[in-house]
Formats: structure tokens, sequence, C-alpha cells
DNA sequence: CGCCATTGACTACAACCGTCATCGATGCAA
DNA sequence: TTGCATCGATGACGGTTGTAGTCAATGGCG
């Protein structure tokens, strides 16, 4: 067989230069998203809950289900409190503070922290309706504000 | 050992109730996105000219960088031109077109397609400086102009 | 002309992800 | 009490990703 010989740990040693306060959130797949979109909408739930939730949005067996729901809680991201005999799941996150994280990571990736560009994309796919210019014409009131 | 017996195909039958116009541009992993980083800069590049440009960043070996970059070629993501031994990588779609895509994708799953939510999350946040609500602001007037 | 350095192809391998089947524990109904 | 339905645990399989070693072809230099 002859296996090669160093072989450090992947997906660990990620940047050279990496920045200083890099806290890694625990990273939520898209798959397990959806679970985390029906657990922010009502709290405590078990998981034949959860998939009953889903049912209409994705095909998932009882098990696809409860292995997601159990990767989760590996990864801190939900809590489980015995119930008798189930777990009632519940986010340790509130879906504001996730959206947080994801949004400024997201920001940082591609647009180098700069949000203008970011919504000048969205301008451009004629995403905005004129309720959203609207509020961000608000926000940004309120913005202006604030600063001075 | 006595496998299972059903198994369907993985990855693909995602949702049930899919939109219907889902024509995946072909996922970009974290590690691919270096590489095209430093391909959206300056347009062909060979292999070691990447590396090179990587050097200060990402502390791969060639073998590495070389195998991002086939993947990405399989993936139709860049284009690779024969130089004599060697080839000349460069990006098949512009920077800004994939920004927009992934833009898009973001906000369509984080905030349902709505912009001013992400705005609101930076502006908590206090991504925002004085020039990006200046930005904006200008933004705005255009898109309020267009509108009427 | 012969050797070496460079380059891409192929292979590898661990962790991770999407999806499930199977199994053992356990509590409720008949 | 006995059986069944349910629940979580475990493991599995095929694909993807991050990271890298090895190898054969090939072209330039001495």
């Amino acid at each position: 067989m002859a296996l090669q010989k160093p072989k450090r740990d992947p997906r660990s040693a990620n940047a050279k230069a990496g920045s200083a306060s890099d806290k890694a959130p625990e990273r939520i797949t898209p798959a397990e998203h959806a679970i985390m979109d029906v657990l922010w909408q009502r709290a405590p739930l078990a998981a034949a809950d959860v998939m009953e939730a889903l049912r209409a949005e994705k095909d998932w067996t009882s098990t696809t289900v409860k292995t997601l729901l159990s990767r989760l809680v590996d990864k801190g991201i939900i809590d489980a409190a015995r119930d008798g005999r189930r777990f009632l799941y519940s986010p340790r996150l509130a879906r504001a503070h996730y959206e947080r994280t994801m949004t400024h990571s997201f920001v940082d990736r591609l647009f180098g922290g700069r949000a203008a560009p970011l919504v000048a994309h969205l301008a451009e796919g004629e995403r905005l309706t004129d309720e959203d210019i609207a509020e961000l014409d608000a926000l940004l009131e309120e913005l202006k504000n604030d600063r001075r």
C-alpha cells in the first residue's frame, strides 16, 4: 500500500497570515439551515415536529432530520432538553445574531467590508422594491442623524 | 457487510418544492475563491504565477494550487489556454457577475430577498463608515429618480 | 545528445455533507 | 404482560473539499 508519510490534519491550518480574533462560530450547512429556520420560528420542538414542519419543503425521512439535529447539537448550535423518551430542541443563538455574523463575514469576503457595492448589486438586479427603497431611505436618515 | 439496498443519488434532488429556474452556477469553494481573487486581478496567469501571488497569504504547495486550478477548469469556471508546456488560466466570468450571483443567493437565503434588513445588520455592527453612508445616500437618490 | 527542471495528470486521504437503514431501549395500549 | 410503535444512537455510503505526494512527458541547457 505504501501510504505517504507526513500527512498533516486538513481543514484546520487554513491561512498563513490569519487575522487574530478568528473565532469560528461553527458553520451551518444549507441542510442544517433548513432545520434552524424551523426552530427559529417555534422554540422547543421534538424531532417529529421539525420533520412535520419541513414536510412541505423537504422530502426528508425522519432519520435524516434526526441526524441533522444530532449534528447541530454536536456543533453546539442547538440545545437538546430531555422530555421523557424524546428531546426538545431549541436554538442557542437568536436568528438575528446568526444573520449578523453571516452578513459580516459575507460582506468581508466579497466586498472587503463595504456595504455600498453590495446594495449596488442588488439595485442592478432590480431586487429592490419601492418599499425596500423607502425602508433604506428611512434607515439612512436615522444613521445620518446618529452620526452628527 | 450487507450494504443497504435502495440508495438514491445524493446532492441532487435537494428540495421538493424547488423554485423553477434554478440554474446552478457551479459553486466556488473558499479555497477556490482565493485563486479566483488572483485571477480576477491579473488576467491570464500560469500556475506558478498564481502560486507566487498567493505566497503571502496561503501556505500552499504548488500541487495544491494546481489541483485547485484543475478543479476550477473542470467546473467550467476558468479557462485554460495552452502556452507551450504550460497553461495560462483566466476567469470565464467577470468578478462583478459572480458577486451579483452570490449576493442574490445570499440575500435570498437569509433575508428572503429583502435588502433592507441586511443593511440594518451592517449598520448595527457599526460597519458603515461615513463614506459608506454618503455613497448609499447617493445611490438611493439615483434609485428614487429612476423609479419615478 | 543527454540530463535536469518544470508542468500537468493521477492518486490519496481525511474530514465533511446529504441521506438513510438498522438496531437496541423504552414506554404505552390491549 | 406482551407486543408494537417510537425515539435516539450508530454507522454507512457516495460525493465534495482541502491539502498534498508521485509520476510521466517535455522542453531547455550544457
